[in-house]
DNA sequence: TTGAAAGCGCTACCAT
DNA sequence: ATGGTAGCGCTTTCAA
């Protein structure tokens, strides 16, 4: 297969219908002063020559410097912290044009996102953002103020969770409600009869909420043996996980499983493993980092449900490039299969738990 | 944290220096016809102005057309047919400039690949491909032809499997180690004791020895109680499959689990249903297809090991372009971590299966 | 060895 | 409503 031999500019439509390129420009964009015969005429001829703009020639003569905010909780760091190197690096390796990063930080999820949210709006003009990265926590608390920053002029992007109810311009985390099932199917198949115990962060962030209702649906289907006790909400906060973890391991019958829905977990694991219950437990985890790998290497975690920072930060900031350059969406929403991480493949993400996850080669 | 406030381009040093662009230019891309000590003088400059180059200006001034020669096998299609296609998107997603694509194919794995490969050597110089995707056969008959190709100036990238041995560029596949790794893990924890049977394509193809390798060597750490029977090649026939299975399923005693390490299969599949043993045995597979599905919902498959050929391809074609626009070479060596794919996480995956693969958005 | 300048395709501005 | 043109930063050619 060989592809077509050259292809047409913007020089070569105007030639053909005997105008101006500027007009040609006007009529491609839509920009008006254009009368409506012209921009037909246009518009037929590109489609004929096969019009494709080069998009170098854009982005050298816009030369624009994209402005973009990024205000992510710092708990849990385990996940957070990747996750802004992951959108550090995929800012510098993009081509063509300049990527100005605004970090800014609050202390966790619904704990000051609202605070900066709202000074986003304040922003004088010529330091607006031209698209804003958030986690949303409870939408009920941020829906309103999304939509008033998109209608601003900043595009937003939610990442890791969403806020489908904003006018969030795309959305990208990992399948929150397959999460949760895959969670079940782990523990169905490895568990005779007993409870399993979920432990998640907080019910009004959707990604968590989202997580439970998957579990809770193929628990039924999968394993009718295993018994679900209410879910329990550790605000990501480790002495909170750690009290609730205690207590849930006094009961009797003592539960069988465990699912860990956030990145929270260590305080859980360590709690197991002071009541020696570590592998009499069956424990499926969230996220990768330092701490967890000895979890995994020694069995006490089956599983782990890791949720692809670098692959979010890289879709996010695809998404919003090619919507500022180009004027296309991409994927209002995506939704990653999370990685599930066993002892087997556990070696193969080992550089995604180090500090190479800052160097350039990382693709995911 | 902001940004630096303007960035140096050539133009910025050579007015620093007072001397011309041109010599600028020349100095930091060692084209010769510069003094030592001006040439010095530049990279001091260069480093102290922090200068990074316009890669839109280069782009839109070399205004290349990159020709890119893919040689892959016809079968196995659901493993390259997806390929293929992902090539074909991620060529036209490319920012900046052309890229011309040269499909040939040839049956299968290890029979044409060296006739295509010869060719590529006879190609007029103006017609010389920059980069050649090829997936490795036999090393042992390859590996030399593919150092004469990239001595001649052709940039070499594997995918799905990998030639060490030659001087490629670079090397984008599934760790195979680790896919039978896996298998064997998931196979250990579900299985009783008994004997298992690994049906593969060719043990002279890498990435399918690794997979031997790596199941062999999880089995016997974790599963002790599991016994490995003697590898079966089916040299990716259908046929073959069939009858090898036939074949394993009158052993007596009955292997009781099955790694099906190449997406030839549906003809096993087929074999066990006949022989009434569906849900008897345990068996992982590899890839992921339309006929496929069927097994994995009724969970005659425990769980396929997905080897994502359109992030495959995303990556090799993020290499080739970043290394022939930039110089600079990402990573010689990927080795991606396969998808794990159950049923419960299998609806994410459904869209790969689809034409959408085609279409524009899809990521992964 | 170095300088000067053209021009890649697009956008935006000024003129008509 | 349309035409004409400068100029983004780089590479390359020609001249000195």
């Amino acid at each position: 297969m060989q592809d077509s031999i050259k292809l047409a500019g913007i020089r070569e439509i105007a030639e053909a219908l005997s105008i101006s390129n500027g007009t040609v420009d006007r009529a491609l964009h839509g920009r008006g002063g254009v009368s409506a015969k012209t921009a037909a005429r246009v518009l037929k001829m590109a489609e004929e020559l096969g019009y494709r703009p080069n998009l170098a020639a854009r982005a050298l003569k816009l030369n624009r410097r994209i402005r973009i905010g990024v205000q992510l909780p710092k708990q849990i760091a385990s996940f957070f912290d990747p996750l802004r190197s992951a959108i550090r690096s995929a800012a510098t390796a993009s081509r063509g044009f300049q990527i100005a990063l605004d970090f800014e930080e609050y202390p966790r999820l619904g704990h000051g996102d609202v605070e900066l949210l709202t000074r986003v709006l304040g922003r004088p003009s010529d330091q607006r953002y031209d698209a804003l990265i958030v986690t949303p926590g409870n939408p009920a608390r941020v829906d309103a103020l999304l939509t008033s920053i998109a209608r601003s002029g900043t595009a937003i992007i939610c990442v890791a969770s969403d806020a489908p109810r904003s006018e969030r311009l795309a959305s990208v985390a990992v399948d929150a409600y397959t999460s949760g099932s895959i969670a079940a199917e782990l523990l169905a198949r490895t568990l005779p009869n007993g409870s399993v115990a979920t432990i998640t962060g907080d019910l009004t962030t959707l990604d968590h909420a989202d997580k439970l209702r998957g579990f809770a649906a193929t628990l039924a289907t999968l394993a009718p043996h295993l018994t679900l006790l209410t879910a329990v909400e550790s605000h990501d906060r480790a002495e909170e996980a750690y009290r609730q973890t205690v207590a849930l391991l006094k009961r009797r019958p003592r539960p069988v499983g465990l699912y860990l829905s956030t990145a929270n977990s260590i305080p859980v694991l360590e709690a197991v493993r002071e009541h020696r219950m570590a592998g009499k437990i069956q424990i499926v985890t969230t996220d990768l980092f330092n701490a967890l790998l000895p979890y995994i290497e020694s069995g006490d975690v089956l599983a782990t449900l890791y949720q692809r920072p670098q692959t979010q930060a890289k879709i996010a900031l695809e998404t919003i490039t090619s919507y500022l350059l180009e004027g296309t969406l991409l994927n209002p929403v995506t939704r990653l299969a999370p990685h599930i991480i066993l002892r087997s493949n556990l070696p193969l993400f080992l550089d995604h738990v180090t500090e190479r996850q800052i160097s350039r080669g990382v693709s995911f």
